[in-house]
DNA sequence: CGGCGCAATGCAAAGGTTTGCATTGGGCCG
DNA sequence: CGGCCCAATGCAAACCTTTGCATTGCGCCG
């Protein structure tokens, strides 16, 4: 069983230099070898199946053609999609992607990262960072964006949307269809996405001139449904003096209306629910959720750009780190609905008939 | 900017050699190294912030302490779930995960796992390989197994679902509620879970006595929706004559019923459906598909025990690879109901009118 | 015809870790 | 008191690639 062929096997077979194999294999520096020693290089390489041990390569050059990404789980829906963006344009850069998930746990995140720069990966793609973030000025000198996310002070470039445009594009939405006593499942406020969309609601919510009762405002503290179920709970004990419930994200409002249906409340009939992210097959849900579609691919695929930016020019850490935006889109589908003129009564007497 | 601190360095700040070091940093041979000196390294290496370089140590052992993943497209909700278990076994281990997407192309196939062996990987997890794969004889002497999917020879470990017997579950409860004519949308035979699908309905068909009628079955060319719709558009070009349609898996049910909807054909009240693989969210598409639950995460969990098997026993090439059959369970959904007595000729009077 | 420059290739070091073998020193047994 | 063994540590090679510099030989220009 011999083991892996090395440019060494292939320099005495050709009956070169092992150095002029090196640079006969590289397209960057083959037009320094005579044209023939390149065919017969290429030609015994193909041969003997020759691959370049990216151990030795790395050893010598720092880097290794590989990049890490961090996401607090690739199950939830909305990762894959980003993961795919940055996966199609770095595996075409001859990158390849080593992936880790955090449950959003910081320790945990720490060590992942840890593990990835003993890798020596040429740069990061962190999907996981919290909005106070305290890891990413200590990673050093390897390139990082975050994405989906960002940080408080602008530490690294990131990838995210117009969170503001969507809250606002929902919250008309929601107005629109005459509703004015309209409840908010935020996110965590230690993420960017949670605290902005939460800040987004505020604002806009006082601009339209929409009633102030804090008892409609509950904040998750993850993204997922039994969150939403969790907050949906804690909100129908507090008031039932809501006609519709916008929700920091697509998961929350699928736990919310399971509470809701739960209470005997129908949705949208009784109250309307927003979501956000668009994630992939909320239009077939039941009800099909109206939401604030973002573009998960696209945010991959930009943050691999600017990551492959900042690898292949160096630290030019000159200004600030590049941000990028992504607009959003209002998908109205069938969670929402004109309110009910008596809505509010009917909603009570359903929810005090469940108790 | 002082680069990355290497065990030269702890050598030198502790006074000992590098080896000594080296030794002390490892659980394995710590032993070997006065305790004063393994604390006293323990502690400098910790100051610095040391992490030991991969490149190196993968230069020098041949082995990576990293693990590759192949799968179609990761955008495909079955994944994530067997992803998540692989890497949850692996990096409570200290492994490292690196993914690529193949969309299903032999080709790129081979390329990423070509990519993967480059980065000397200690074993590859291959959900994308073929029945008859030409690709895994090749790879030589590092440890593949096969996830979801097998290959027609025995050539890797593999971990599978009990496919026979959920399609038998699928093709009973149909029965059970009076269907007959039953139609078969089904997954490409290049692919194990198509082919061996397939062969469980037709097995069940004729042990269940059900009328054979070739026009019944269509072969999708992959497992997504598009294909589901492209299938059912061709079945429905053929005959209506059927009352329920077992799919080889979720998502091509989903366009399935999209586009028994589009010929104002019911689901379930015209035409059940099932799935297979009880996706992420299938209890809340509507209707709420009724399809045969696979265990994705355990699939991955049970790849990488198999896959560290391998790694650390070398190569036990002793007998037959390993083969862990998953068993299934039926869901009971909405997509599915006691046929209708007048269901045929309604069937295809509706079918008429549409055209 | 001599010298210069350039194209093609060789040389050797470096990069960090692991590990078989060598060395040292101390303790213990005979 | 001498010899032997073992524990602790050092030594050096090996793993494979890249790359700055050296070398060679040839062609061309002056």
């Amino acid at each position: 069983m011999r083991s892996r062929p090395t440019m060494s096997d292939i320099a005495g077979i050709v009956g070169v230099h092992v150095s002029t194999v090196s640079r006969a294999l590289d397209p960057k520096t083959c037009h320094l070898i005579s044209p023939e020693i390149v065919a017969k290089v290429g030609e015994v390489a193909a041969k003997l199946g020759f691959r370049p041990n990216a151990a030795g390569a790395s050893l010598r050059t720092n880097r290794s053609r590989t990049i890490g990404i961090v996401v607090p789980d690739i199950t939830d829906p909305v990762f894959p999609p980003m993961i795919r963006g940055v996966e199609d344009v770095l595996s075409e850069r001859g990158y390849a992607v080593v992936l880790a998930n955090t449950d959003g746990d910081e320790a945990r995140e720490a060590e992942v990262v840890a593990s990835m720069l003993a890798r020596s990966v040429d740069g990061l793609a962190l999907a996981s960072s919290r909005y106070e973030d305290k890891l990413i000025p200590r990673i050093g000198d390897v390139p990082v964006v975050t994405v989906f996310r960002e940080t408080t002070k602008p530490v690294a470039p990131c990838v995210v949307f117009d969170e503001n445009c969507g809250i606002r594009h929902a919250l008309t939405h929601l107005v629109s269809l005459g509703h004015r006593r309209i409840a908010n499942i935020a996110g965590p406020r230690t993420i960017s996405t949670g605290y902005s969309r939460w800040e987004a609601f505020e604002r806009h919510r006082r601009e339209m001139k929409l009633p102030l009762d804090k008892r409609l405002v509950v904040f998750a503290d993850g993204f997922n449904e039994q969150e939403g179920e969790r907050c949906a709970e804690t909100l129908l004990a507090r008031t039932s003096d809501f006609t519709a419930i916008l929700c920091a994200n697509d998961r929350l409002a699928v736990g919310v209306i399971d509470v809701l249906k739960r209470y005997g409340l129908r949705c949208p009939d009784d109250v309307s629910v927003t979501g956000f992210n668009d994630m992939p097959y909320a239009g077939r849900f039941v009800p099909a959720l109206t939401t604030v579609r973002v573009q998960q691919y696209k945010a991959g695929w930009e943050a691999a750009r600017l990551l492959l930016d900042a690898i292949e020019t160096g630290p030019g850490r000159r200004g600030k780190p590049a941000r990028i935006v992504l607009p959003v889109e209002l998908v109205v589908r069938g969670s929402t609905q004109q309110v009910a003129s008596k809505a509010p009564p009917r909603t009570r007497r359903r929810l005090a008939a469940a108790r």
